[in-house]
DNA sequence: ACATATTGTCTGCTTGACAGACTATCTTCG
DNA sequence: CGAAGATAGTCTGTCAAGCAGACAATATGT
C-alpha cells in the first residue's frame, strides 16, 4: 500500500507515505534533475547554474551590489565574490563602483556578456521546456506562475506581510543540539 | 522565443526577464527555503534532509538495496555508505543482507526509527504545508500533483519510455571544453 | 573453472562553503 | 569636525562534502 498515488478525486488519506508523492523528495529531484540540465546547457560559464543566474541578473540589470545579489540567489557573500572573479575573468560581467556609496559595487553585464546570456537562455529555456513537457500542456503555464509564486513568497518578495517563516518556525521551537558532528566516518583517524 | 511564458493574453514582450519569473531560479529558491526549514525541522537526524528520506524510504518499506535507494535519492553510493553509518549508529535503520544477492545489503528501519520517522513527518508535514500555504488552497494539492508527476518523468518512474533526457541532450549536443578549472582565485599562489 | 560484472566499503584528493579578520567607506552623534 | 560604530567587499584558513579509484566479496556467463 506504501504509495497509492492515485489521488485522482478522493484519495481519503492526508498522505500515501510513498517517496514518490512526497513533495521534499519530489522538489529535490525535479531541482537536481534541473540544476544537471542547465549546468551542460550553460557548459564553459564559470560557476555553472549559479554563475548563469548571476548573469541573467546581471544581463536585465536588476543584480543591484554585490550584497544584494547574493541575498537573493541565496549565496554567501565570500562566495558572490569569487563567483564574480570569475565572471569577469571571463568578461562576462564587470563591477562598478556605485556613486552614491563607494563601498559598495554594482554588477553589470558587459556586451559580451549579454550577448552570451542571450545564447544561453535560449539554451535554458530549452531545459525548461523539455522539463515541463512531462505535465500536460494546459497546465505548465500555471505551474510556473504557482512555483513563482512559491519563489516570490519564501524570498519575501510578495505582498506578504509574512516573508515565509518555515525556517525560523522551527529554528526556535525545536531547540536541536544538532548533531554532534557527522563527518566522515571515525576512519582509522 | 525561447520561454515567453506570459503568453496569457497579450503581454508583449517574451518574457518579462525578471528573475522572479524565471522557473530555474524559482525552483531553487523553493527548493532551498524548503531544505532549510527540514534541516531545523529534522534536527539532529544524522544526515538532515537527505538522512530523513532515507528513513522515509527505509520505514515505509521501499528502500530497496543501498544501490537502488542511492539511486533514487541521487546520491552518490560512496556517500550512501556513510550516510547509513550514521543513521545506523543512531539505531534508526539497519541493513540486512539479502538472501538472494549476499553482494547486496537492503535498508530497513528499527522500531526506533519508525516511530521517530512518524514525529518527523508530522513536523516536515507541517513545513510543506506552510510553504504551499502561499498558495490559494485550492491550487496546493493541484501543485503537489504537478510537482509530483515531474519528478517521477525526471527519475523515470512515470510510464514514459523517454526517462526525461534532459541531461544527455546537452551533454552531447555542446561539447562543453567545461572551464578548465575554477577553483578560488588565483590568491597569492 | 575462469573471466567479468556488480555491490558495498575505504582512501585520498579536490571542491566548495563558511567563519573571521581586515580595509575602505558611510553614518551617527557628541 | 572627529571619534565610534556599522556596512560592503575581500582575503585567509579550516573543514566538510563529494567524487574517482582501489579493493573485497559475491554473482553471472561461457
Amino acid at each position: 500500500m506504501t504509495s497509492q498515488r492515485s489521488l485522482g478525486a478522493e484519495a481519503p488519506e492526508p498522505r500515501p507515505s510513498g517517496l514518490d508523492d512526497d513533495f521534499g523528495f519530489a522538489i529535490g529531484a525535479v531541482f537536481r534533475a534541473y540544476a544537471k540540465a542547465v549546468e551542460a546547457a550553460v557548459g564553459d560559464i564559470p560557476g555553472g547554474p549559479r554563475g548563469y543566474f548571476v548573469l541573467s541578473a546581471a544581463a536585465t540589470g536588476e543584480a543591484g551590489s554585490q550584497k544584494s545579489l547574493a541575498e537573493r540567489l541565496g549565496v554567501d557573500r565570500t562566495v558572490m565574490t569569487y563567483l564574480l572573479d570569475d565572471l569577469e575573468a571571463a568578461d562576462l560581467v564587470e563591477r562598478r563602483p556605485d556613486p552614491a556609496d563607494r563601498r559598495s559595487r554594482h554588477v553589470f553585464a558587459t556586451e559580451h556578456g549579454a550577448e552570451r546570456w542571450e545564447e544561453l537562455r535560449a539554451r535554458v529555456g530549452l531545459v525548461e521546456q523539455h522539463l515541463l513537457g512531462a505535465l500536460p500542456e494546459e497546465s505548465r503555464e500555471a505551474f510556473r506562475g504557482m512555483l513563482c509564486a512559491l519563489a516570490r513568497h519564501v524570498t519575501g518578495r510578495d505582498g506578504t506581510a509574512d516573508p515565509c517563516q518555515v525556517v525560523v518556525e522551527f529554528g526556535i521551537a525545536e531547540e536541536a543540539p544538532r548533531a554532534p558532528r557527522r563527518g566522515r566516518r571515525r576512519s582509522a583517524n
